[in-house]
Formats: structure tokens, sequence, C-alpha cells
DNA sequence: GTTCGAATCGGTACTCAGTATCTTAAAGTC
DNA sequence: GACTTTAAGATACTGAGTACCGATTCGAAC
């Protein structure tokens, strides 16, 4: 079979990593398990963190592309399938993700570079988010909010995957719910003109509904 | 004066980083600056990039402090003065905070250590928040989106001032407007018995309210 | 078949961050 | 004054990351 040289270090890498510890291992030890050199590895990864990260760029290209190709009358669809590209990657890749996410636990090098690669779709969430806010005062606000909640509800369904807590299909449709709660944010927004009503919850008796309602606006506010 | 030997290590660093760059500034440096030795640097800082960030463990404690002395009745006062401590470190600090500012938007290792602290302070509030709500379906996702939307809005006023597009009274005052909107994804709580009803916006009309209210009801949901 | 060019890989040497350890000077403490 | 503690300097080492050079291979063009 064709593995590449690149393949052949990932794996080592990844079997060092978790037999011996990270920092135990050196990048001589890596390349050596690979049968190369020290200079192919760095010919190949920027550092030694960087052999257990994907490569988010790719994914988060193709989610900057989902959310560009996005009419103004289905922000909400384009939100949610923005979040779908990077679970169903994962989840695609099995085991190999989950073995990254129990480096990422343990190594607290790695898990920072984890935390800064999930700023970054934040980052491209609340850009879009925010040009289509953008007659909106506090928009860039509304659009942090509303981005950092949709990465939120995606890791949180990803994570309970990676845990082995909950299987393919339930992690899926995990995501749904997740996204409903994250998106009330959005759904909420004060600074349309007059008010915005958000009703959750399982039916609701009409009379009690417009009880509460006479009290919040007799409330001060 | 006595400026400590720390002082003027942090001195040096902020000037030498501003005036030639960070990579271009080794330890040695930086202790030559300061007129000490490179031992000396490593007895007080953890490393190069620790010069930079404040001690945001002991802020961290602080936080965690006020959020821990909170009744079951005053929950939003307590997020809201946990948010609060922070802030009021920075805006005392004054210069300094917004010099690491520059720091921190322009060289990519801070900047990511700084994105990891954040995430810190986001599991705090995540975790007394997820206390609070201990019998709730969901309630780790819940807490997390409120935590982090609080810490956003902090940060966010943060930055306005640290870019010194705001004076502190505005930014204070901003704070609890930009926790107005973080909050409501803790006000509309799906999970609650009944219905939850969120009514925000300036002055809303009764008539109307109530027409939003019917619309919503009927609507298929 | 030869030659040229472009990748790909290995090898060497260097800088610098970070750790460990030892020594020294100064400042309390009894 | 002798003793302990603490802050600082000095030295040496490991290992990540960079720069550069040379060797090999594989095609394509002539």
């Amino acid at each position: 079979m064709p593995t590449t040289v690149r393949d052949r270090l990932v794996d080592a890498a990844f079997e060092l990593f978790e037999q011996q510890g990270y920092d135990a291992t050196t990048i001589d030890d890596i390349a050596a398990r690979a049968d190369t050199s020290r200079s192919t590895f760095f010919r190949h990864f920027r550092g030694k963190d960087d052999v257990v990260l994907p490569d988010h760029d790719a994914l988060l290209a193709r989610v900057g592309e989902r959310l560009s190709m996005s009419a103004p009358g289905s922000r909400a669809i384009a939100l949610r399938e923005g979040a779908r590209v990077p679970l169903d990657h994962y989840l695609a890749e099995g085991p190999t993700a989950m073995a990254r996410y129990r480096l990422a636990s343990t190594i607290p090098s790695i898990r920072d570079r984890e935390i800064a690669s999930v700023q970054r779709y934040v980052r491209l969430f609340a850009q879009h988010v925010h040009g289509w806010l953008e007659d909106d005062t506090d928009g860039p606000l509304r659009a942090e909010l509303v981005a950092s909640s949709i990465v939120i509800a995606h890791n949180h369904v990803l994570r309970r995957w990676l845990r082995g807590e909950q299987d393919e299909p339930t992690t899926r449709a995990g995501l749904d719910r997740a996204l409903d709660r994250a998106l009330l944010a959005l759904r909420a927004d004060p600074s349309a003109g007059g008010a915005t009503i958000v009703i959750s919850g399982p039916d609701p008796d009409v009379e009690q509904v417009l009880e509460q309602v006479r009290a919040a606006l007799n409330a001060p506010r």
C-alpha cells in the first residue's frame, strides 16, 4: 500500500504521544519511527503540535463557502448547514478524531492551539452574521454572540460523540436541538422596531401566556 | 523610587517588543536592558510571553469569589458583578492594558495565549452557572452559552475602550447594555415548565405585542 | 540517450527558549 | 557573630525551529 511519508509521520506521532507522552517524545523520535529524517518532518509540518491538528484551513474555507451563498431569507438555514460542515467532517474521520480529542484533552500546548482554532470559526461566523446585520446598531456584538453560540452548540454535541457518549445519528439530531437553543439569541432581537416575541416551551397554554405577557409589560424594565 | 527587578523587566520587554518586534527580541536583550541576567528573567516569568500577560490567576480567583457568594435570588446580579471585576481591573490599569492590547493584536503567539486565558473565564462562569441549573436537562450547554455570552459582552466593551473609542464611564455603562443582550439567552429558558416570555425593545405597543403573541401561538412550531 | 529542471529527502550547523544546577551576595534571625 | 533564608548571577544542557547545502529520483524535452 502506498503510505506516504506524511501519513507515516502522523501515525508515528500519535503512537508515541499516546505511549510516552507529548513532552517526552522528540521530533527525532517521531522521524526515526517513521523511518525518515528530522528535515522531512519539518518539511511536512510547521511544528510538533501541527501533526495532531487537522487542517482547519480547508474546513474553514468550506464553512465560509457555505455561509457566502446565503440569501436574505435563509440566514438561519445557512448557519445551521455551516455548523454541520465540521461536524460531518469529524464524524467521517471517526477514530482519528477521537484520538486527537484525547490528546487535546491532556496536552496543554495542543489544547491551547485547539482553542485558538475554534476562535477562528467564531470569527468566520461573526463576520458573515455581521454583514447580514449591517444596519443594526450593536451589530458586531450581536454577531459575536450568535457566532460563538453556534460554535459552542457544535462543540457541545461533538464532544459528547468524541467521548463515546452518543452515536452518530443522535449527534446529528443533537446539533439541531443545540442550535435551537443557541439561536434564541438571534431570534430575540431587541433592536428591531417595536418588540420581538420569543415563545419557547412545549405546548404553552394561551391564557397563561397572555397573563405572563401582561405581567411582563406592566413590570418596570 | 524603588523599581523592582520585575518591574524593570516588564518595562524593558514592552519597550523592546514595540520597538523591534516580538520575535526579534531575545530574552537576553530584555535582561540586558533591565540590567539583570537571563536567570533572573526566568525566575520571575515562566516564559517570553508571560511578561506581557497580566496574572489572570488572581483576577480569575476574584471573579470566582464573587460568583461563589451568590444567593438563588440574585444570580443575574452575581453574573453582572462578576463580569465587572476584570473590566474595572483593566480600566484601572490604563495605558498598560492598552499597550498589552496592541501587542496581543499583533503577535500571534501572544494572541493565542490571550484567547486561551479568555477561555478560562468562560469555564469559570460556566461552572457556576451549571451548578445553579443542576436540575436542568441541557444544563451544561445552557451554562456554556450564558458564560461565553457574558465574556463576549465584557470583551466587546473592553476592546472598544482599549482602542480608545470610548471613555471610561461610557464603557462601564456599555457593559450593562451588552450584558442585557447577552443574558437574553439566560432569560429565554425553553426548559422551564409552561412557557417563557422574553419581551425586549423600547416601549412596545401593547396591542401590537398581543397581536404578535397570537400570531406566534398560532404559527406551527 | 542525454540533459535539464523540479521535487523530495537527508545532513549539518546555527539560534534561541526553557530547564537544571551550582555558586555567591545580601538580608534577616537567633 | 554564627546560621538560615532568599534573591540573584553563572554555566551547561536539551530540544524546537530555521537556514542552507548536497544527493537522489523522476519526467519531459531535445
